[in-house]
RNA sequence: GGUUCCGUAGCUUAAUUGGAUAGAGCACCUGGUUACGGCCCAGGAGGUUGUGGGUUCGAGUCCCGCCGGAAUCACCA
């Protein structure tokens, strides 16, 4: 059992015992002592004086003393200002970290059969431009739910719907047509994305141009949109794909393909995949077919110019449109045509969808919707909204060209990381090839963990030279820190030092050991947690503090050096144990640790 | 204007979900350490937790009103 919920049990007895009362032992406030008190539990003793009817102190020393008499755990207590301090004995500390210390993934859920499923939906690019900074956010978030989520106990399906269709593609495709020349990324040397996203801006460019001549010929700036010749082909063009024209869907397909090997490469160097993977060109058919369902059960309402409804007044929403009057869909239509697919093809319990905060109002929509629809994780599905990015310099604007590629960015990282390290020398002895491996493990924790690390639901700031930085709140000072942590061991192992299976309990702990193994204790708790609030952020903070402890532990004491055995092995088998629950903390953000760095 | 979210030190942020003196990092200033690795330690300065009320033994956290910012309210996706 775990030791918070024995003391919850014995304060209950004790409140029976001493005042003649049952009570509840979930109602029992328990937490961890703060730092600066003596004491590793805490029992708050507020709540329990209307039971006791007498003053904090009294009641509090009464439940202590009751405590100390019936758990042998517990060595001391103290009440201070009706919060009653436990401190547990040393003996039962380096029990724990018997009964641990050769756990493998301890603080993960393994699951079963049964574990209910959930099903993360992430990424959701354009096929029209590359990805930016926005989308690293969303990946990265993604990932690391799905990972968090699934150590949590629950089977996990990452999933991406990509969005391929529509007049946004149309604008690249229509670009391309006119003044591409036949190029190719084989024949520009360019990643496919970025090819095509070029197309999508020379097609704003001339848009733009085309609408200030209008306009300097006298036409109102509304005039003129829809007086523009290019926009009318784009709309043609969009028919066209629809009515499968050969010619168009031939270059759609053509410049897709460019597209998606370039995305692939972005994935691949930002550590994300998916389980499965949907388009748009796919499913928003489906979605049509659902709505005219949806319409026929009464569910929906067309309305005389033929288009398709639905009313939500009645939850406190306005109306919402689901099929033009023209017949076509719109992106509520292909979300509804996506989830039936998606529950037709697995049995999911969960739906999770990691997109931006600019769309909540369209997930509260689409919850009511797929309710009505019928899907029994229509009225929870989770939208997991997270807050923009912005840069030191203000807002990412891509008209402004203020965007930040994600390729960039990571090339960028690639070669901070190279410079710093070099200038170190920690890697001499190591192949290029090896060192390169190192420098971009660092260039990605960097990046990851500075972002994974504040709050999703925030806007943030990045800053690519404070990610980078080897000390403060940063991914490379954790990655450091449990590399360091390998150097102590390999250190132990060329001295031949071993440690036995079962550590003498005997042996006394510094206040740091102790801290330290509280701290391993609640990694369990931690990833729970996590896993409940949907925050990669919890277990970043959490890295972050237990890596900062371990190194004021190092710098403390002598860990290889040690000469008495038993407090040696004690640190050995700690620091090995932090070692691990640091690499699982960081595998949960998606991020590697370097055995040097 | 309606709805939703956010507001904590110069900057980036935390606070065990209502608990003790609001805790870190960066940057800045003193001093000390630096056996296993760049670490680390002590101290200084920096906060009316946007603001005014309310609930409570107890509020950064819950409720109400303001102020500021963001998003959204399309036959765009």
């Amino acid at each position: 059992m775990k030791i918070e919920n024995k003391i919850k049990d014995t304060v209950a007895e004790a409140i029976e015992n001493l005042y003649g009362q049952k009570t509840d032992s979930n109602s029992v406030q328990i937490n961890l002592t703060r730092k600066d008190q003596k004491g590793d539990f805490t029992v708050v003793v507020f709540p329990l004086l209307r039971i006791s009817k007498k003053n904090p102190e009294e009641t509090g020393k009464e439940i202590g003393a009751y405590l100390k008499e019936n758990m042998t755990e517990i060595a001391e207590f103290e009440v201070i200002k009706g919060f009653l301090n436990l401190l547990l004995s040393h003996s039962y500390w380096i029990n724990s970290l018997n009964e641990i210390k050769d756990v493998e993934e301890y603080g993960f859920t393994k699951t079963t059969e049964d574990s209910p499923l959930t099903m993360i939906e992430y990424s959701s690019p354009n096929t029209n431009k590359p990805l930016h900074l926005g989308h690293i956010r969303n990946n990265l978030l993604g990932y690391s739910l799905s990972r968090i989520v699934g150590s949590t106990g629950e089977k996990v399906v990452k999933t991406n719907i990509v969005n391929d269709r529509g007049i946004h593609i149309c604008k690249s495709m229509l670009a391309w047509q006119k003044w591409g020349n036949g190029a190719t990324p084989e024949s520009t040397g360019k990643k496919g994305d970025h090819l095509v996203g070029d197309f999508y801006v020379k097609f704003d460019q001339e848009y733009k141009k085309e609408i200030a001549g209008l306009v300097a010929s006298g036409l109102s700036g509304d005039e003129a949109e829809k007086q523009s010749k290019l926009m009318a082909e784009a709309r043609e063009m969009l028919l066209k794909w629809e009515a499968k024209d050969p010619e168009v869907y031939e270059l759609w397909k053509m410049m897709n393909d460019w597209v998606y090997k370039g995305f692939n490469e972005t994935y691949k160097a930002l550590g994300v995949d998916f389980d499965k993977i949907y388009y748009e060109s796919e499913t928003y058919s489906i979605g049509k077919e659902e709505v005219l369902r949806g319409l026929e059960e009464g569910l929906f309402y067309r309305k005389e110019d033929n288009s398709v409804w639905a009313d939500l007044s009645a939850e406190g929403l306005d109306e919402k449109l689901l099929l033009r009057s023209d017949g076509t869909s719109v992106y509520m239509t292909q979300d509804i045509g996506t989830a039936k697919m998606r529950f037709n093809d697995y049995p999911i319990d969960k739906m999770v969808y990691v997109v931006g905060n600019e769309q909540i109002y369209h997930f509260k929509v689409l919850s009511l919707l797929l309710d009505k629809l019928g899907y029994k994780w229509g009225k929870d599905l989770v939208h997991f909204s997270y807050g923009m990015v912005e840069l030191p310099e203000g807002k990412m604007k891509s008209r402004e060209g203020t965007v930040v590629d994600a390729d960039d960015l990571i090339a960028e990282m690639v070669n901070t990381a190279r410079e710093m390290s070099k200038e170190l020398g920690k890697l001499d002895g190591y192949t290029e090839e090896e060192a390169e491996k190192v420098y971009y493990t660092i260039a990605m924790g960097a990046l990851k963990y500075f972002i994974l690390k504040v709050d999703p639901r925030k806007n943030m700031t990045f800053n690519p030279k404070e990610s980078i930085d080897f000390n403060g709140n940063t991914g490379p000072f954790i990655q450091y820190s449990y590399a360091r942590i390998q150097s102590v061991l390999r250190k132990a192992k060329d001295k031949n030092i071993t440690v036995p299976d079962v550590l003498n309990d005997s042996s006394e702990l510094t206040e740091k050991e102790i801290q330290l193994l509280k701290m391993v204790m609640n990694f369990p708790n931690i990833v729970a947690e996590a896993g409940k609030v949907y925050s990669p952020a919890v277990i970043a903070n959490y890295a972050y503090d237990l890596a900062k402890e371990f190194n004021q532990f190092y710098h403390e004491m002598p860990i290889v050096f040690e000469e008495d055995a038993k407090k040696r092995e004690v640190r050995l088998v700690l620091s090995e144990k932090i070692g691990e629950i640091i690499r699982q903390s960081m595998w949960l953000l998606g991020i590697n640790v370097p055995e040097r760095m």
